[in-house]
DNA sequence: TGTCCACAGGAAATACGGGGGT
DNA sequence: ACCCCCGTATTTCCTGTGGACA
């Protein structure tokens, strides 16, 4: 290894350092990510969003909705709807805090809990989740039956007098049974215990009351509050937030902030996107050794898009991530469709050479539908007349983002392909 | 106009795994 | 240790179908 000799190393190193403390554009790294802040950090960061106006409107039909609980009446049930990353939880979260605060101050007993169904879950974990929150159960994997689960989450608070807030998040996350678990909530509950319940709703579906239960639906009285994507404006002051406390504004160009805002309203409205957009640009900029240019921002969106996937499909089941590798291979070059039983000849034999059990063609049809909900691929049924019905299967990756797959599913077959072929 | 391909995609059956009760 | 229960994954079985072709 080749060694320059003119300067001395301790010179160079602290020359180094030098020009990267100069030129550092972090300042605050955990600002960018809010898993690494803690709650009261949180609140803090949304004062100051609240502050400056955004969603006001939000803010004061909560208040009028929970208004009657200081005249010792009960409000209706409520639900909050719209996409994701529009701060339905964390407004309602922190808005819960002050209400707590307030009813402590006027001796009014209350108390709130928040289920967060952020991940897909029957209801039977989601009821488990609930009497986990309420101390009235441990963590169960299976085996305890729903019933059983319901009375001792009744149990548990049959002896509660006064408010009770149940902050249900993401409600249509409950898969296949959403009914029962809203049966329970609904009907059951308020009738075995003395409680005043009030159970807020988040969802991201405006439609996610319609296909329940009727008999269900007659005793869910609802109250709705609309949270819109946020708009260019109100994305350019949360922005602002976050850069006055983790970044080094020397460093940031103009207009960057004004890209990235622009960019968020119009394709999401997602303000944790927007604030990945901007954490992933510094990240890079830093990288560089540059500022944060328009070109910087450019980079990030790309590499963001390709992360996506990439983490995705890591995560993915095996049986998923040989599918995929399979349809990409079988399509290596033409960008014209392929009938899903090329695909499923492919997958057959990849799944010989690594030895991997390879499923019948109805579950790999199965297989390929997800994929095609996650968006790695496109699928349309059309029907070639004479010669059958099937469904068509496109891939629209940029081909360095199929490539990376490629490269990562590959990747995850050849770390245990190889001692299973031994054996 | 009817046939018939090559699947789609729903429903039910079966397999499996893991945990609670006793 | 044994049995039973529940949730999930996969298989098996099945009916349905748009349109090129004869």
């Amino acid at each position: 290894m080749p060694v320059e000799v003119q300067m001395r190393v301790e010179d160079k190193i602290e020359k180094q350092i030098d020009t990267l403390l100069q030129n550092t554009i972090i300042l605050n790294r955990r600002y960018l990510d809010d898993e690494q802040l803690d709650r009261g950090e949180q609140f803090k960061v949304l004062k100051e969003i609240f502050d400056v106006n955004v969603r006001d409107k939000e803010i004061k039909e909560l208040s009028s909705h929970f208004a009657p609980i200081f005249r010792d009446d009960h409000p209706i049930h409520l639900s909050l709807i719209g996409k994701t990353g529009t701060g339905k939880t964390v407004t309602m979260l922190y808005f819960l805090n002050m209400l707590h605060a307030l009813c402590e101050k006027r001796n009014i007993p209350m108390r709130h809990v928040h289920l967060d169904l952020s991940t897909p879950k029957p209801c039977f974990r989601a009821l488990n989740d609930l009497a986990c929150l309420l101390d009235a159960a441990k963590r169960y994997k299976k085996g305890i039956s729903l019933d059983e689960l319901m009375s001792r989450i009744e149990d548990k608070i049959r002896n509660y007098k006064g408010y009770f807030i149940l902050f249900v998040d993401e409600v249509d996350h409950v898969r296949r049974d959403l009914d029962s678990f809203l049966k329970f909530l609904v009907r059951r509950l308020p009738q075995a215990i003395p409680l005043k319940l009030l159970i807020v709703f988040t969802s991201n579906k405006l439609n996610w009351q319609e296909n329940i239960d009727p008999r269900v639906k007659s005793f869910l009285k609802i109250n709705e509050i609309l949270f819109d994507p946020y708009n260019a404006v109100d994305l350019k002051k949360i922005l602002s937030i976050r850069i006055k406390k983790a970044l080094n504004r020397k460093m940031i160009q103009q207009g960057v902030v004004e890209k990235i805002s622009a960019v968020s309203s119009r394709t999401h409205g997602d303000a944790r996107k927007a604030v990945e957009i901007l954490s992933k640009s510094a990240q890079i900029a830093e990288r560089e050794g540059t500022p944060i240019t328009m070109d910087i921002v450019d980079m990030a969106l790309e590499e963001i898009e390709r992360d996506k996937y990439v983490a995705m499909i890591k995560s993915a089941p095996k049986q998923l991530q040989a599918a995929l590798l399979s349809i990409i291979s079988s399509f290596s070059g033409s960008s014209k469709p392929i009938s899903i039983g090329t695909c499923y000849e492919s997958y057959h034999s990849f799944c010989s050479t690594v030895n991997l059990h390879a499923l019948k063609q109805r579950a790999f049809s199965d297989l390929v539908s997800e994929l095609d909900v996650y968006g790695f691929i496109q699928i349309r049924v059309i029907s070639k007349g004479r010669y059958g019905r099937s469904r068509d299967i496109t891939v629209n990756l940029p081909t360095e983002v199929s490539d990376s797959l490629n490269k990562v599913i590959l990747m995850e077959f050849d770390l245990d392909a190889v001692p299973k072929s031994r054996i």
